[in-house]
DNA sequence: TGTATTCGTTATGTATACAATAGCGGGGAC
DNA sequence: GTCCCCGCTATTGTATACATAACGAATACA
């Protein structure tokens, strides 16, 4: 780094080049498919060869990227088979999560961070129609449910396993609520999300495991019927580039 | 490499690195919480710096190893209750596989594999009692079972993330049905065992998804008490060094 | 005109040199 | 005698140079 020496030197330089590798990717400057050259990682990154091979390695493990069998690395395509499963998936660990955390009983001060983001979700579905920014809080806050919840679990390789699985970011339900905020039905789902959300607590908080179980499923069901609506009507798809996705990607 | 010319160059060094430091890590050469040395690795593995560090990445993001703050990686510690847990994380996926795959169909000849290896491990449960090398066959087929039955559910994001909760041995049932092969126990929970593929196998003819999964739930369940089991009676538990855990791991 | 072979360029895989930081030990002072 | 500070050493993080393999283009031959 001779040309550009005032280096942020407060963060590594392998995490700085993943975090702005997957940020390009996710953008959707780097389309799937794509071969990702090094060089152009170097320059855009502002790392070396060396970080950005290392970034690389941690793309492909996070499944972002895919391996190309004559040496490098291409952004990995998804079929929209690839995401409703991911969609189903995420539900699964998700619900054995919220059982876990009834069995295992929590305290009511830990549900108290759960119930606050509800209320907060509530109160952003009180507007009608819901303007386009109070989705994008929508998402944080749901976002934010979803990681409370698979904290209650307790269990470390549980929680690691989600958050590979939430990784692929059409696999996060909101997502695609976001990607179809225009459609009428929309806040009917984001409001049954919360009904689900509302039956999940209750039943962590009464330690009934298969309940809070089923009701993630149901409510990862809800996500996959969510992304059928807004593939089939391809209005505001294109919110999220990342998500072009290739018919024959995997089949 | 001049001190040593004679290179494999069949295989890239950094495959060659990540695969010389599992087995040094399921050898149990490497214990857990133990900090790996890169130098050292670089020694014992023979290949340079780099493609060693790119291993442990690897390793890292596979979930053997763990990033030291401070820099460097150790060797990941898991408690009783993390195996545990990664044991019916682990059903809980195939359970979804299962589903999978009896909700899509799956012609005869596809499942002719599966009954292969389910006569042969019948073969292998008519000893009594089993000898250590038919335990060590029924691993492996066992293994095979799993994996076959996997690649069922025609889901490339369910079958890699399979892959993933697999890559913990522990999360194997039969891992531990080996560790305590010679506890009275064992047989006859290989023979329930058994007594399970064939209901899932039956199930997804049948096109019952909601059988084949809770099957495959169930089966985990009985791998968690039989880990119990093996815990309780030390005995063998040696047989897989990597094993070792450690009470205080993530509690 | 089409195909095959060869050469050149480019990009990836590997090795090593350099830099920076963290941990540890010794020495000094209170 | 104990505690703190300074310096050294060892190990990690980063950068770059080198080797090798793959892709493409151009030319020659059929």
């Amino acid at each position: 780094m001779k040309a550009v020496p005032e280096v942020d030197r407060s963060v590594s330089q392998t995490v700085k080049a993943q975090l702005a590798l997957r940020d390009q990717i996710l953008a959707g400057s780097l389309r799937p498919g794509e071969r990702i050259s090094e060089l152009q990682a170097v320059e855009t990154t502002g790392a070396s060869r060396t970080p950005v091979r290392m970034a690389l390695v941690r793309l492909e493990e996070e499944g972002l990227l895919e391996a190309i069998p004559s040496g490098g690395f291409m952004v990995k395509a998804f079929s929209e088979r690839d995401i409703s499963d991911s969609i189903e998936l995420r539900g699964t660990l998700e619900g054995l999560a919220a059982r876990f955390a009834a069995e295992r009983g929590v305290s009511a001060r830990e549900l108290e961070p759960l119930k606050e983001c509800l209320a907060a979700i509530d109160e952003l579905l009180r507007q009608v129609p819901i303007s386009i920014e109070a989705f994008s809080s929508y998402v944080t806050l749901n976002a934010r449910f979803h990681a409370l919840l698979t904290e209650l679990s307790r269990s470390p390789p549980l929680i690691r396993q989600i958050d590979r699985a939430s990784a692929l970011p059409f696999a996060s339900p909101s997502g695609f609520v976001m990607a179809q905020s225009a459609l009428p039905e929309a806040q009917q789902i984001l409001i049954i999300g919360q009904e689900h959300h509302r039956v999940v607590i209750d039943a962590i908080e009464n330690r009934e495991g298969a309940r809070a179980e089923a009701i993630m499923r149901e409510h990862a069901r809800l996500a996959v019927r969510n992304l059928r609506l807004a593939l089939r009507n391809r209005t505001h798809l294109d919110l999220l580039p990342a998500l072009a996705l290739t018919k024959t990607a995997t089949d």
